[in-house]
DNA sequence: AATTAAAACAACCGCTCCCCT
DNA sequence: TAGGGGAGCGGTTGTTTTAAT
């Protein structure tokens, strides 16, 4: 016997989620916090499958949310930490605390990936292959070694960085997970705080029609980050949050001032010029780098080269020289 | 102005992990 | 310890919007 599907098939609502669907899920959440979203849609009426309304609020309706356009330095950081951690969506996002997981992904897939096999392939077309032919070959347990590595070596930079403005980090550091959990229904209150929330909700939605909204993506949800600016709680208790007004540490500005990522611009973005043959190893970004860190090389310095200034040798250097040691 | 192609993004699906009993 | 169930994650699809012709 297969196990039972987490919500019947018949009878729940599929494709976008309306305004009104919305706010019965926010209020919702506003009184219970978020989890057990099983009971979501029992409890809320709502015709969707619990999955569903755990993926429009962690996607969409989340406070804190950053949406439209991602800065040069936000695009770096993705496609570094895509070179250190593969496809991990989740853990990518998680060091962009504003940005979700399928937003990245998204962006990942459909600018950034062209992106990257432009400057593989190069200017004129020809596919700059050189590395994929000889590089050595490495056994699973070296890469997977290497990997661990880079990982620790990326949280450990960004504990520093971070620990310059806040000293929050232990040894460990801790991606900003805790960021989308929301346990305690006792913080309820505090979250979307009140029907004064809501109000202001359905009045963005008012100014904003679903059309309007189409095509501006961010107006709509700024009444939600509007909203979580002023009433995260999780934002008080010294938690990493997006809201930026609140004078919160904010992970992208952390990765700022440990990179100094300042100067890049996209509309100078014809990196290919600047890249070299090692290029190629955009060929299989799908799987974590398991080729080894002369790709991972490649992009460092495809990243840091051009505009970078301060701190960016830390991180690099660390990288770069540490796991050539283990070979 | 109409049509088509490409791009962007929201949402779904299925798998895996982890916790609880 | 094993099995069941919920939550989370990553891949993929479908729909809408924008750009090009």
């Amino acid at each position: 016997m297969g196990r039972p599907p987490c919500c019947d098939k018949v009878g729940v609502k599929k494709g976008p989620w309306t305004p009104e669907e919305d706010i019965m899920l926010v209020s919702y959440i506003q009184e219970h916090g978020p989890g057990n979203w099983r009971a979501v849609p029992t409890n809320t009426g709502l015709l969707r499958c619990s999955k569903s309304c755990r993926l429009r609020w962690t996607n969409y309706l989340r406070p804190g949310i950053k949406r439209g356009n991602f800065t040069d330095h936000e695009e770096k950081m993705i496609i570094h930490l895509q070179a250190l951690l593969g496809n991990r969506w989740a853990a990518i996002a998680s060091y962009l605390p504003q940005r979700t997981d399928n937003d990245i992904k998204n962006y990942w897939n459909t600018h950034l990936k062209k992106k990257l096999k432009k400057l593989q392939t190069g200017p004129d077309g020809h596919s700059r292959d050189e590395f994929s032919t000889s590089q050595r070959p490495i056994s699973k347990g070296q890469w997977e070694r290497r990997l661990q590595t880079d990982i620790h070596m990326a949280r450990q930079a960004l504990c520093d960085a971070l620990s310059v403005e806040k000293p929050c980090c232990s040894s460990e550091m801790k991606p900003s997970i805790d960021y989308y959990s929301y346990t305690k229904p006792a913080q309820a209150s505090t979250y979307a705080s009140s029907t004064e929330n809501i109000a202001r909700l359905l009045k963005g939605w008012m100014k904003n029609s679903p059309n309007r909204a189409r095509k501006n993506p961010e107006a709509t949800q700024h009444s939600f980050n509007n909203m979580a600016a002023c009433t995260d709680s999780t934002c008080s208790e010294g938690t990493l949050s997006a809201a930026n007004n609140t004078g919160c540490v904010d992970l992208s500005e952390a990765f700022e001032s440990l990179f100094g990522f300042e100067s890049f611009d996209s509309s100078n973005s014809d990196v290919s010029q600047s890249m070299s043959p090692e290029a190629s190893i955009f060929q299989d970004e799908s799987k974590p780098n398991i080729s080894g860190q002369v790709p991972l090389s490649v992009l460092e310095k495809w990243l840091f080269d051009d505009g970078a200034t301060l701190g960016k040798g830390d991180f690099t250097d660390i990288s770069l020289d540490e796991n050539d040691d283990l070979f």
